[in-house]
DNA sequence: TTGACATATTCTTATATGGGAATGTATTTA
DNA sequence: TAAATACATTCCCATATAAGAATATGTCAA
């Protein structure tokens, strides 16, 4: 069995490289399809099926004026998958903390395992 | 063309909901293989497949010890997807502002078009 | 050495894409 | 109304999975 559909599953919908460029792209500013297929040299049919996983999971919003549809990012479906990853937070904070422990460990070993001169030796 | 393959790019590898249940799982300690299949009730085989995947992009780390695999995540690794999703923060905030700004107007509105016992009216 | 145990890999299969090309659908303008 | 503009959709196809079953590999225990 593949993967859950892009459509319904923000996690796999900015899984695909382009929509995270298009998300991107859309965060400053409201902007017609024609403006992401020239900036971000799309072809337009692809653009246009990018935008529309992303709206399936409401991760962009669309404001139709004429013939043109000018797309958003609504910034605040994401915030969910910013939640997710930080509750790893304190994990990586940890980890962080254990490197730089050990790294003082192994220095002031060497500091202890060495005579004075070796204080000295860095600076020729 | 299909998208860049999962074992290359770690939005890819999260894409897929078991493979996020196993990160939290292993994210508290190390664990072996048998202990993601009994806890998450997933089949040994697939627990293994995921875990390559994981791997390779550098999710999660192992510890070999005799005929036991110690699995755990690499919380660092998590990191650059919390910065990337973390981006749009700013874009939220301002569109949480936003809505409270008209919810605010919208009732100085109500408040000033209707009369006095309107202030009333929800206690009845 | 022979099993028993813990994991990994291979093979198959059903399915979900993503891109390219062509076409469809509104909407505006001449 | 006809042509042009802006997007969306459809069809086809090569490919990347993920699950399931069977099998392989590696390690400890009797």
């Amino acid at each position: 069995m593949p993967r859950a559909a892009t459509t319904s599953d923000p996690f796999n919908a900015i899984a695909e490289p382009r929509r995270r460029e298009i998300l991107t792209y859309l965060a400053i500013a409201e902007r017609p399809v024609g403006d992401i297929v020239t900036s971000l040299r799309i072809d337009q049919p692809s653009v246009s099926k990018h935008l529309r996983v992303l709206r399936s999971v409401g991760l962009v919003r669309v404001r139709c004026d004429g013939r043109h549809k000018f797309y958003r990012t609504d910034a605040e479906a994401i915030r969910p998958l910013h939640e997710w990853t930080g509750t790893f937070e304190r994990y990586w904070q940890r980890q962080l903390l254990n490197v730089k422990k050990r790294a003082e460990e192994k220095a002031s070993q060497l500091n202890s395992s060495f005579d004075q001169p070796t204080a000295f030796k860095e600076k020729p």
